[in-house]
DNA sequence: ACCTGAACACCGTTCAAGT
DNA sequence: ACCTGAACACCGTTCAAGT
């Protein structure tokens, strides 16, 4: 399907942002030894030269979409110095989520990984760090950094639109299934109703988008502070 | 390895609840079709008699879970009526913790389906009638659903404790990468010292612990009442 | 109706062999 | 040093056949 590379010699990094293209383009469950291999022409086993094993590829795809985060953010620090805690936590937050949304596999991957990517050490060292210059205490940056959960990797935990499994999205199945239970479930229904009525978010599948990630984080990053300032007026 | 079953007939609950054992045992990677029919003294094949493919048993394994969720919360609303908004979700995100506790692949797994589980359906509309109850309007309600994540089901987005994907948690692993990482990761290993001198939670590997999970949802129940008596004010 | 055996297509991976 | 072909073990699944 894709056309053949050109004659430049396999390496690792060739072959984990071809990876990151097959699975952009067909999720990750089309990410085979065999499909890769065809896609860099060449033979499957070729690929072990440069990967240990399949693993060990799903591994170094984790680690190119890390790196991408960490340019990023880099590319923010690089600017922004004078920025307040929040501002600069919000739009670091913000540019993972940019990047995240190209790669919607990534959070069910990173859910099968065994070891924490390194390249994630440097991105929660800055925050940290910038927690820790806004006065918070060690003990209450750990908690934030808990409490962010998966937002600093610009998604959050998406109970309901497991989208990302890679397929095509079925918000209507979704919908026609609260219709029939419409009896059974008067809160649910009641409230999909009205907020359909606003035709910002039409229904619970994709309500992931950028407004309820801000909301979500604003929240965080509100009761934060306060926990913060109430410390610090109480020592 | 497991013992052969008793000789009564196969049917898609014994088979789902036996697909939970292996899970527990042995990680949901070791479930596959032919390990589970042995199990059940059976050959592969008489499993599509009663699913129709491994899709379908993976979505049944976690549609059994999500009854196992929803049986405890019943059991809870049974009892405690006249409690009050806040302490009626936090026991039930806490019994949710507690199933879930027992089912540590069910985060990944449930990450990789691409339909929502019926069941889940039910109890996300008793946890908005609670709010509603409580004087949040639709749309508070609706955003603080989004807000929870996978809260009600009893854990967080765990970007920095992989140990779901079905092995031993290799916390002294992550202890050694950081003492190498100690030069340029400051402001982490700092953090990571200073808490492990109060001795509660060793490693950022296993943080997930009870006392972080109540620090998120109460952060969150905080900053939701907070929105709601603002907007109360204001209307 | 329920279970079985053999077979198929497709994986990841090993190994000896090519250049 | 890098790539290849054949083969192996193991999947999920189909199908015709058993009872």
């Amino acid at each position: 399907m894709t056309a053949k590379a050109s004659r430049q010699p396999l390496s690792r990094e060739r072959v984990l942002a071809a990876a990151v293209v097959v699975a952009d383009a067909e999720g990750i469950q089309a990410l085979t030894m065999r499909r890769l291999a065809g896609d860099l022409g060449v033979e499957a086993m070729s690929l072990y030269h440069h990967l240990p094993a399949k693993e060990a590829l799903l591994d170094g795809v984790v680690e190119t979409v890390i790196a991408e985060i960490d340019a990023a953010v880099g590319r923010l620090s690089a600017n922004g110095d004078g920025e307040d805690w929040r501002t600069r936590l919000r739009g670091q937050f913000l540019a993972a989520r940019q990047i995240m949304v190209r790669h919607p596999w990534m959070p069910a991957l990173l859910g099968t990984r065994r070891a924490i990517p390194v390249g994630l050490y440097a991105y929660y060292d800055g925050i940290v760090g910038t927690l820790l210059g806004a006065g918070f205490s060690h003990h209450l940056a750990h908690r934030a950094v808990h409490a962010f959960g998966s937002l600093p990797l610009g998604f959050a935990q998406e109970v309901f639109s497991p989208a990302a499994a890679g397929g095509s999205m079925e918000a209507d199945v979704a919908e026609a299934d609260l219709a029939a239970m419409a009896g059974a479930l008067p809160h649910l229904t009641a409230m999909v109703a009205m907020e359909m009525h606003d035709g910002s978010d039409p229904t619970l599948g994709w309500c992931d988008s950028q407004l309820e990630f801000e909301f979500t984080l604003d929240l965080l990053l509100d009761g934060l502070e306060r926990l913060r300032d109430q410390n610090q007026v109480k020592s």
